[in-house]
DNA sequence: CATTTCACCTGGTGGC
DNA sequence: TGCCACCAGGTGAAAT
């Protein structure tokens, strides 16, 4: 499941290997829900355009392109990965895996190709005109904060007088943009604060802790590439190594790294979630 | 409005 | 060994 760390770390590894490129051809599937911009606008509007850069903001890659020999303005292309979602950079000759649904083919001769067999990825573009107020023309910006950045006071705030679980705050990406299931179980435990706690209930030296924690655990799993559950891989198709430090996601059942009591699993907000009774309360 | 539930997908898993 | 029901979970729409 790309989340943050996962998200950075393939959209470094994309901007190391694709900035200063250019788009000389585009290919992409027949796969309608894929497209949140219609997919004859998008193939049109990436073609001929400079790769200027690649970053992450929220769960989103943003591909930064310059100006087309037809167009003025400036662009973007947002990949979202969904749950299952691969943004690769490959040879031509390299195989190309089922699910793929985008080859750009750059001038150097290499292929950024997008592969997501469960088809919850969207790709979509963006002219940037400046001064315009409609959205889809405005540069793009994951609604929620950034969790890196987030100060002791917004952190606060946003959970102010809030009812809901503080896991699914966690997960709630207009508050927080780019934490999910593995990182929210696991800074919860590093807070030692039990998921099902209602997040305006949290006391603000507790909710402190929890975002020192959260950063740590975010900056930590960066460092080590990201988490490979299931099939995650970054833009060299190489695995992360964060899953090996994983506390409580999906250890249900084995002894709790800090006290050695069994991990517990509940489901909440629809997913399963992963706590240790004893060290979260 | 705040919150909860559910559909969307396919590959991997586990039971028989 | 093979078959198949079931589950994972990010997101947005629908329901409450």
């Amino acid at each position: 499941m790309p989340e943050l760390p996962e998200v950075e770390t393939i959209a470094r590894g994309v901007q190391e290997r694709v900035a200063g490129d250019r788009i000389v051809a585009v290919w992409l599937n027949r796969v309608p829900q894929t497209w949140k911009t219609p997919r004859g606008e998008q193939a049109r509007g990436l073609a001929g355009r400079g790769i200027l850069g690649v970053h992450r903001t929220g769960k989103h890659i943003v591909c930064e392109l310059g100006r087309a020999a037809d167009s003025p303005h400036k662009a973007q292309w947002i990949v979202h990965l969904g749950m299952s979602g691969r943004l690769l950079v490959t040879t031509p000759e390299g195989e190309v895996h089922a699910h793929t649904h985008a080859r750009l083919q750059l001038a150097s001769g290499r292929e950024l190709r997008f592969v997501d067999p469960r088809r919850f990825g969207r790709l979509e573009f963006r002219r940037i005109v400046p001064g315009s107020g409609k959205s889809s023309e405005i540069e793009f910006k994951a609604p929620g904060l950034d969790p890196l950045q987030v100060s002791e006071a917004e952190f606060r705030a946003l959970f102010q007088g809030r009812k809901l679980a503080i896991k699914a705050a966690l997960l709630n990406q207009r508050l927080l943009a780019g934490v999910g299931n593995i990182y929210a179980d696991e800074s919860l435990f590093a807070a030692g604060i039990r998921p099902t706690m209602r997040a305006g209930r949290i006391p603000p030296q507790r909710l402190e802790r929890l975002r020192v924690a959260l950063q740590g655990v975010l900056l930590h799993a960066i460092e080590l590439g990201g988490s490979s559950v299931s099939d995650y891989v970054d833009a060299d198709g190489v695995k992360g190594f964060f899953q090996l430090e994983h506390c409580v996601y999906q250890r249900t059942g084995e002894p709790c790294r800090r006290c050695g009591k069994p991990i517990k699993r509940i489901e909440l907000a629809g997913r399963g979630t992963h706590y240790c009774p004893t060290c979260q309360n």
